[in-house]
DNA sequence: AGATTAAAACTACACTTGTAGATTTTAATT
DNA sequence: AATTAAAATCTACAAGTGTAGTTTTAATCT
């Protein structure tokens, strides 16, 4: 039995949230601190505004911290895939009325696709088609 | 000038409103008990409820109405694939840092394609390596 | 015109979210 | 041990959301 973000019950994660999230799940592990710096060029959020975020999300079973010094180290609790995918599942059903195709035409019509964009795509197109189900 | 969904200033629509944005969408115009009972196979809304989420809609500026009789008859004044669009950017900013392979490798990853949805995707991509941007 | 009743409007209320100031705690320093 | 300063906790508060009960309005039927 590891210590890894699990998959079990994730927790809703709003948008503000995400951002923090996203840090974290970029970083492993951070302070506080380490986060309220890492997000100033991006955020311009106070360092309290920042901290509520990331207590909410401890509350909530996404991050877990431990005591070092005088701060707390705090990590992701669940896995970023399972909270992506969570989200796309959720996000696909109310936009698209779950249906795939729609919400694929949507986000290539209009978003730029770069080249490597096509070509990855085309990369998981070969997979899907070979390897179905 | 026409009377149809605009694009402009798209209206913020929450989850249970875009249930109820959907079916205005598919039906084109209804009456909010039209509505109530389009919806009452999938979900369990009380009447009041439906109305009032069609009201914040109204004050929104996602629906117009016109009177008929002792009822409205309401209509959506913004456009659905202006809307769809609209949420999947910030879905996609949200949740895969605006980066769309991630986001393409997650949805086919995981939720089962039917091969027409890869059928179809095989077309979107035909579209797109032909006629760049 | 009065009664009936469907539809609309008003009110409610707890929970979440975005955003942050004020206060307390406590590790580190003198 | 007392002081200090950083970090954490507590408090706040308006707006938005999910969900619906209560009251009013007004179109239709007798």
């Amino acid at each position: 039995m590891s210590n890894e973000p699990s998959k079990a019950k994730l927790p809703a994660i709003s948008d503000s949230e995400w951002l923090i999230m996203s840090e974290f799940w970029r970083l492993g592990e951070a302070t506080a601190k380490g986060i309220m710096s890492a997000m100033e060029d991006h955020q311009s959020w106070q360092p309290t505004t920042v901290q509520t975020l990331i207590n909410r999300l401890v509350q909530k079973g996404a991050l877990g911290r431990r005591k070092e010094g005088r701060e707390f180290i705090y990590s992701p609790l669940v896995d970023q895939n399972h909270c992506s995918h969570a989200a796309s599942r959720s996000f696909m059903d109310r936009v698209f009325g779950g249906k795939l195709a729609p919400l694929l035409a949507t986000f290539m019509e209009r978003h730029e696709c770069s080249p490597e964009d096509i070509a990855e795509l085309k990369r998981l197109l070969e997979d899907k088609t070979n390897a179905p189900h």
